[in-house]
DNA sequence: ATCATTGCAAAGGATTTGCATGGCG
DNA sequence: CGCCATGCAAATCCTTTGCAATGAT
């Protein structure tokens, strides 16, 4: 078992605390794999405004996240964002590398 | 001066440690008057993946923000995401209150 | 022997909490 | 007095760093 294989099997993004108590290894290990993966370009960093960062794999499916601000249930979704990357594309000349798009409201049980 | 007075004047989102530089309070008491406008819906939190808060006036004029990972310039810019919000009630149940898009890459000086 | 990986303890940095104080109704 | 804002120190949480020990090549 190492991170990748933890992060395979979780429906969710997993922060460092999870990562420890599944592997079994000490948490400054767990940072250094983390780092390693994020350098390689294997996982990808997610900040969802609580303080601590979570990872997921970065796979062909990218896709963002419904985050519900009562309960914290997470839903993934597609999205065509191309169009606003493009949009940016024409306006600027900033060479866009990645971005962050989350969204925060209210899941189907807690509205 | 307060922590509005201070972020009506600086160009960019502004942690808590400038606010504390700038108001000469305590960084406690900082801490107290952020969570409070934010509760008033009065300024708007953002993560830019350093591991610290950053804070901004929201204002009729919502935007987003280029990030250059090499120099750490930023530039606002305005999007019209609210096709992609409306994709999302579409496809979805979750009632949307909020979101972060951020876009990462290089400005033109530094790419 | 060398180089990368791990563990552990300590340090750092951002944020929160507890408690005492001061201002003001 | 009672209430709210402030300050200060300590605590907490997440993350990083230094150093020694272990493992693999």
């Amino acid at each position: 078992m190492n991170v990748l294989d933890v992060l395979r099997k979780s429906k969710s993004p997993v922060d460092v605390s999870i990562l420890v108590e599944k592997l079994k290894v000490n948490k400054t290990t767990v940072y250094r794999q983390v780092e390693k993966l994020l350098k390689n370009n294997l996982i990808i960093e997610l900040e969802f405004g609580d303080g601590k960062k979570r990872y997921e794999l970065k796979d062909e499916n990218h896709h963002h996240h419904l985050i519900c601000n009562r309960c914290g249930r997470l839903e993934d979704i597609k999205l065509n964002e191309e169009i606003i990357i493009k949009d940016i594309s024409n306006k600027t000349n900033f060479k866009i590398e990645s971005h962050s798009l989350e969204f925060f409201g209210l899941c189907v049980n807690c509205k």
